[in-house]
DNA sequence: TGAGTTTTTTATCGTTTGATCTAAAATAAA
DNA sequence: TTTATTTTAGATCAAACGATAAAAAACTCA
């Protein structure tokens, strides 16, 4: 019935996610993303909407990709060990990381979120998700003896996302091996004893 | 000799770092700062130079007074106290942050230092800096005995400063007492049980 | 093939950006 | 007062910004 689209939606917005992560959102241009997209500017605007529309859009594909697609496959270990891989995961991801992007969900937290209602829910709705994962393993650890019992399991939650954060920022400033899992070590020493 | 300046430098230079630090470096024009700090464009070149010198110049300030006068007050506490302290100081600075600004070293770690080698530098050295604090009161707490000798000062001051880097990040998105506070508490724990 | 619909292309809108220039104003030393 | 020097104020620069308008192009269905 009418001209079909010149390009996969999912993979412009592929590209749209790596730009507002390696660069940020304001400091990206819409000309920078229809460029590195592929696309012209009027498509954009007809495709996504305005700017900001498309950023909400490539924190979403992030989130999904990223994120959930990470609490998924954690999800079914066994709990003690799900913690191990999620935080293994994310030093060697943020080691590997030569551009220095970081988490896109972290810098959206930092630069979007504060000044944008729809974006701190959105960001605090992760944040939560992710910190509700901690607290599954924690929890089921602490059933099964896998993790100790001498702090509330909520607050063990906490510290392993407060960690999390911390990982994330300080790989962006000085992605080191040694800061970053001598951070993490300490943690699962108190998991570890009950 | 000649004219002399019609505003004091530090004061004006003090509204530009509030202005970076509520708003970040990419978001706030030259205008922006210049109406804020009471002064003309003109003069904002004359005296600071650029925007990213300015920038620079705010971040130093901002170091100064904020981190470094922080550090300086409670070096002569007793160990155990000194980062007691730093942690009930930074979570209430972050509950009372109601423009949830954050941290300015912090946000210049994530919008500026991963695209920019000299701010990275800068950056990496406070962080370095208040590692360095945690280290020297986790080395004096051990050896009088009010803090655990079961893991190595090094890693115990690694996640003081990743649990910060957390507590700061957590804060601009969800500034709930809880989260905060249940980050500490089994930091604490664990450098309280030797 | 032709009618109808959507996408693409191209050009452009008015604003704002970082930064500079000129000239007026203000001071201290001569 | 004069001279030398600096800071102001205001205008302005080219470039880049986010966003749109109009027309050409490409497709599906009748």
């Amino acid at each position: 019935m009418a001209r079909p689209r010149g390009f996969d939606e999912t993979a412009v917005l592929e590209k749209a996610v790596q730009c507002f992560w390696s660069r940020g959102y304001e400091a990206v241009s819409v000309r920078d993303l229809a460029a590195e997209m592929g696309i012209k500017g009027a498509s954009l605007y007809n495709t996504f909407g305005d700017k900001r529309s498309l950023y909400r859009r490539a924190l979403d594909h992030y989130v999904a990709q990223t994120v959930g697609d990470r609490l998924q496959r954690l999800a079914g270990a066994p709990p003690r060990e799900a913690l191990e891989r999620f935080y293994a995961e994310i030093i060697e991801r943020s080691l590997n990381d030569a551009e220095r992007k970081g988490c896109l969900l972290v810098n959206s937290a930092l630069e979007v979120a504060p000044h944008d209602d729809e974006f701190r829910e959105v960001v605090a709705g992760v944040l939560k998700d992710i910190e509700a994962f901690f607290l599954h393993c924690v929890t089921a650890g602490q059933a099964e003896g896998s993790i100790t019992t001498r702090q509330p399991a909520a607050d063990l939650a906490r510290l392993l996302l407060g960690a999390l954060m911390g990982i994330r920022v300080l790989a962006r400033t000085r992605p080191d091996r040694e800061l970053l899992e001598g951070i993490v070590k300490p943690v699962f020493f108190l998991l570890d004893n009950l």
